[in-house]
Formats: C-alpha cells, structure tokens, sequence
DNA sequence: AAATCACGCAACCGCAGTGAT
DNA sequence: TATCACTGCGGTTGCGTGATT
C-alpha cells in the first residue's frame, strides 16, 4: 500500500480526518452514491473506496473485537453450506461484515478446521478455481454457488429466509441484552444454532 | 538492541450484476 | 435495446505490529 497518492487518487489506510468527513456525508445524505460522496466531499477517494471504509468500519451496525465461539460455530456451518458466499455468510452473522468473516476464515478457521494453510486461488484466470469434490453431488450456479443438487438457489433463499425471521422472532421474545454497545445475539445462541441445525437438516436431506 | 518472521487486518483490484438513461 | 454508471462481491495484497531469534 502506498501512502499519499500520486496525484489525485490519494490510496492506503484512512486516516481520522477522512473517517470524519466521510461520517459527515453519510449522517447528512445517507448512504449510497458513494462517487458523489467523494467528489462532494473533495475526499481524494474513489467511491468504491468510500464504500468500503464505510461498510467494513465506519458503520455503528459493524461488531468489532474478537470473534465468539458461536460465531467461529455459525461461519464453520454456514461455509460448509454456502461455500465462499462470504456477505450471505456474513448477512447471518449481526454486526459482522462480509470482510471480516473472510479474513476470520482465512487466518483461523481455515487452519482449524485443516485447510492447507489460507485458501488461494490456483489459477489466477479461474476466479473460482476452489471446486468442490465431483463426488459430492453439488452443482454449481451461475456464480457457482454451492447448492445442493436437490436445491434449487431460490429454496435455499426461503429456507434462509424463513431462519432469520424465525430469529427475529426469538429474539423478539426475550430481553434484549447490549454488550459493550451491541446488541449479543448470541446471548440466544441455543436457539439461533437450533434453527440453522433444521435449516441445514431440511438442505442436506437426501444429499 | 536489532533483525527476522509470522500473523492479523484493512484496503485494493477485477469482475459481474443491476438500474437508469 | 444499448450503453453507462454505480454497487456489490470475492480474491488478493501488503502494511503494521507483536513474537521470536
């Protein structure tokens, strides 16, 4: 990573005067159209940038600190369900960003769970080189998700779906509890992993 | 104390999908 | 319908920092 850039596009870490500007922009125009927030803003970022900064940090909704051992559970699961699907990953994980659950995976959990250090793509022409074992009966979609065979992308939309309201609806029941500022959904864990245990139940069936 | 190594994380890049014109 | 701008995603890179030699 360089530093200032060279030029107009400035790149590397932000620093606490951009972090703030950008905060400005979004607590006054929302989030979205992130190229006018840059030239609006005269941030020498690009909008892509901005988006970034923003959903993996600046964001309040973004958990930050080390991950539980339910998390570490529910991304190990999730993964062997939805593969490399890391934002549908991190979608189920409150306050975790898509990033974090990638990075997570592949620093600790890849090891743990004895992956051959952090996965890498072989093939630099092949965006999705990580194939699954032809012997499992997996298709793969257009974007190559992992899908059972016997699943079609949209079911396992509903079933996920239907998770997470059912969450919502636990979660509804009981106290909310806040944790350093943020709200534990794992204080719920039991019930949460009971849930996803049907879902992957209902998935798996037959494969 | 200095050099080296390993790890963790933030950020960048390229591509694909989607919506607006 | 075609084109373009924007957004989102996943893979990868490289910096910062603590541990080890």
């Amino acid at each position: 990573m360089e530093g200032a850039g060279n030029g107009e596009q400035r790149k590397g870490l932000w620093t606490v005067e951009e972090d703030i500007i950008l905060m400005d922009y979004v607590k006054v125009h929302g989030k979205g159209k992130w190229n006018r927030a840059a030239k609006f803003t005269g941030l020498k970022r690009d909008g892509k940038s901005c988006r970034l900064r923003w959903m993996n940090y600046l964001s309040p909704s973004v958990k930050r600190g080390v991950f539980s051992e339910e998390e570490d559970d529910l991304i190990i699961r999730l993964h062997k369900l939805l593969g490399n699907r890391w934002s549908l990953i991190a979608g189920r994980i409150p306050g975790r960003t898509d990033n974090q659950v990638k990075n997570h995976w592949n620093i600790h959990l890849s090891k743990q769970l004895g992956f051959k250090g952090k996965y890498k793509v072989s093939d630099s022409s092949s965006k999705f080189s990580k194939k699954p074992d032809a012997s499992l009966n997996i298709k793969l979609s257009s974007n190559d998700r992992l899908i059972p065979s016997n699943k079609t992308e949209a079911e396992l939309q509903n079933v996920l779906e239907g998770s997470h309201e059912k969450a919502k609806e636990i979660t509804s029941t009981q106290e909310p509890i806040l944790t350093s500022g943020f709200y534990d959904p794992y204080l719920y864990a039991p019930s949460l992993m009971e849930l996803l245990d049907e879902s992957l139940d209902f998935l798996w069936h037959d494969f």
